[in-house]
DNA sequence: GGTCAGTGTTACCGGCGGTAACACCGACGA
DNA sequence: TCGTCGGTGTTACCGCCGGTAACACTGACC
């Protein structure tokens, strides 16, 4: 009864909170609290608490939100007509715009996610999904190989990527977008390798 | 009270300081705090500010105490004979190994280092190591596509066995170690590419 | 009109990294 | 013999964090 009303009041507090919780983000990035998220949606911390539980609860309501649209962002990356390859340049070039374009965010939601087995996080989805990816791609079921090339293919692509966000764009060490998604792209497909033959 | 410790000069205190760090990061990882180093050392707070500045300082001291070790692991590995596969796939398998030797220790060292460009890091310090390395096996000056594979392999190996650490190596997803080191070397050599296509 | 669930608040907790302020003690010049 | 002085040690504190207990208000329902 009280539930009628109650959700859809809760439904859009919650909306609220998470639209304030991204302004922070963008603002503090990782140093962003749980007081200032309830400052600056002018409420007090309980409210918070009683919405998301702590502060992974809000970090993974933080992910969802943004992943969906990631995600659509990948899928049509990966749909890219061509070659595998231009179909992984497409993809990892698709997350690393994504990241340049909010960084702080990003960098937020891939902070190490402390140990308690959080089976919700960013990275793990992230992880979770390429595994399917790669197994569709290759045409097997999903196994230990395709779970361990998609952990390190999204480590790989995350450690660079925060690198490259601290990198000064006009130093000397200034590289493009693309270039970067080129030099990691060259990497998965054994430029390495070839080079050392 | 405090009686004892024949005037120890500041190098031995400071090796005294270390022993208890790493008896502490041994025990709590992540958790492990200045003042539990402090309390383990059997001396106050202020005198490990006053060795290591702030805890960064004092990450930063252990990572240089045991990465010495660790670069002559893995220059070892590096000179294996062989293939270059073989040299990747025993640098990978060395690291994986030190990794799991000391579980703990590495989950500290490698725990998201602070923005404000420090410098010194053990992710750092590991890359720079690493872009040397390659630019060296393909004979060629370091620039960015050597740094950009540096990083990549880095964050690749370490995300990777970040996850490796926390399955439970008897479960469905226990993997061994040299499986997990074949797997990431088939990846670096194009394996994924191969077989796509 | 009294009860009671839900929503909101304030004010607190323990623990963190980090520091100010003070106590002690041996060396040394008068 | 005394006084000062620098180094080494301590205690006790700061501000901030994530998280919570305890209480005030409000409005629907019997």
């Amino acid at each position: 009864m009280t539930e009628a009303l109650a959700l859809p009041d809760r439904s859009a507090r919650r909306a609220a909170l998470l639209d304030a919780a991204d302004r922070v983000v963008a603002r503090e990035g990782l140093a962003a609290s749980m007081a200032s998220v309830a400052a600056e949606a002018g409420v007090s911390k309980p409210i918070l608490y009683r919405h998301f539980g702590d502060k992974g609860g809000l970090t993974a309501a933080l992910a969802e939100r943004h992943t969906a649209r990631l995600w659509e962002v990948l899928r049509a990356a990966l749909g890219t007509s061509g070659t595998p390859r231009d179909r992984v340049e497409a993809t990892v070039g698709a997350y690393l715009a994504a990241i340049e374009a909010q960084p702080q965010l990003y960098r937020f939601l891939t902070a190490r996610e402390d140990e308690p087995e959080q089976v919700r996080g960013f990275t793990h989805g992230l992880a979770a999904l390429l595994t399917r990816g790669i197994a569709l791609e290759l045409g097997v079921a999903p196994g230990p190989r395709e779970q361990v090339w998609a952990r390190g293919i999204v480590g790989m692509v995350q450690a660079t990527g925060d690198w490259w966000l601290g990198t000064d764009p006009r130093g000397a060490d200034g590289l493009a977008r693309e270039e970067l998604a080129r030099h990691l792209t060259d990497l998965l497909f054994g430029a390495y390798g070839a080079a050392t033959r």
